[in-house]
DNA sequence: CGATAACTTGATGTGACTCAACTTAAGTGG
DNA sequence: CCACTTAAGTTGAGTCACATCAAGTTATCG
């Protein structure tokens, strides 16, 4: 069995993997996820290092199972802006070009499912259902890209630091469905305050000085620098300045 | 022929169509072509013009032919920031999805090359060698989106402005090349500064103050509202906060 | 040629960045 | 396990780029 190779997934069978379903390889059928195995194998990589570096070519992708990878793109004048965050079952690396104009990076300790780029591409062409699947997930991750886009241009700091609060606790809701069920309200950030900052498109000061605000209006709570319990939800909403639907399907993204 | 039945292309074949080489129309293989001839139509919006509305049933897909088409997202606050523009060859309307949460308006009278959504889909099926090219012009779109993102966000309004310039410089060179070609250095902005401004995400009154004062340095000369001419190329390059060829990857997107 | 929209210019207020000091947390080695 | 070091986060004061509101000017179109 594949099992045994040293580079297959180790856990055996694609299928038996944590991000399985919600990933593009839930479309391959059972040879062509004989194949993925095969070309698959683990990699992990600790917080800080750089999965794939700007401008570098690049010679894997595959899927996070495990962390947060984060996207981003150093300007020349030195200030890095993170344009993207992957999260478990999220794909990454480029296809079907020769670099990547972002950097790849574990914003926490990361797990990755690795495949050789060539050979995935060359995967992709042989099954046109899975590269159907990809497509779909490039459509809506484009979606989501250019909304995020427009909440970071035309909303103040605290409207992007409410949306980025209310979206991570759909998330860690999700994500902790089994394991000893904190409360619903509580938010799980396991990025730096700098990183959000980044993301956010403004400064760990300013980031910092709307939390307290937040906290001081008792619509969170602190509990540490990656853990806030949310008090009062609809007041954080408002906080948005958007509506819950909208903030529901950011969050399903 | 085809040429004589009214909903098909008035090119009579898509091979005669001013974008075909540029889209992905190109990957179709001859009775492909004579597939996309019997589903398209040619459809003309004049400026300001909805073509599809924010959150509405979509129906129709396709290529634009001439002019270009803003892509925005309003907010509940009323501004709506642009997302992104489609010019000549770059394809328009959200697949596989039920509803578009963009809003598809004419930035300018516009021709496009119009599908039904469910018979495109279907053909995309049948034809994996277009499916495959249009995955590849969403991946490059998704790097085009980003890299704008980090543009807007990471930079001043006039690093933005000085940006834009170049880029609609290089791509008015590549449009005029045969029509009575003008100096490679007028810059043609078919976009109204409102429109602009909303794509830089800006105000037009900011927008305004930042192109006066590149007219008084005399980067440019501003002809009229809507033309203007590069005076000192590589001042404009300073101004715009980003390397030449960062600056040519952006405008070849 | 008059009316309306588009664009420009001016004056003013403020949100957020910058620089800097301080506090708290996280490692590290003896 | 605790002192030590270094990083991460918070708080404060000052400044400035940009948004806003308002008035004027130039295009565009019926």
């Amino acid at each position: 069995m594949n099992s045994a190779v040293g580079v297959s997934c180790p856990c055996g069978k694609c299928v038996n993997c944590a991000v399985y379903n919600r990933s593009v390889c839930a479309a391959a059928s059972a040879d062509a996820v004989e194949q993925l195995n095969r070309i698959s194998h683990t990699r992990t990589f600790s917080r800080g290092s750089i999965i794939q570096a700007q401008g570098e070519a690049s010679d894997i992708v595959g899927n996070v199972v495990e962390g947060v990878v984060k996207l981003s793109n150093a300007s020349i004048s030195g200030n890095e802006h993170i344009v993207g965050l992957l999260f478990p079952s999220d794909f990454f690396g480029r296809l079907f070009s020769e670099e990547s104009q972002f950097s790849y990076e574990a914003a926490t300790d990361v797990t990755l499912c690795a495949m050789n780029k060539l050979a995935f591409e060359r995967f992709l062409v042989d099954h046109p259902k899975v590269e159907h699947e990809m497509l779909k997930a490039k459509l809506d991750e484009l979606d989501a890209v250019r909304e995020w886009a427009a909440i970071t241009n035309g909303h103040t700091t605290m409207q992007r630091v409410a949306t980025l609060l209310y979206v991570f606790s759909r998330r860690s809701k999700n994500q902790h469905l089994e394991s000893g069920a904190p409360s619903d309200f509580v938010v799980h950030m396991p990025l730096s305050r700098r990183d959000i900052a980044d993301y956010l498109g403004t400064t760990p000061e300013t980031l910092s000085r709307n939390i307290q605000t937040l906290a001081r209006a008792k619509v969170i709570r602190i509990m540490n620098a990656k853990h806030f319990e949310l008090l009062n939800v609809s007041e954080l909403i408002k906080h948005s300045g958007e509506t819950r639907t909208d903030l529901d399907r950011i969050a399903s993204h």
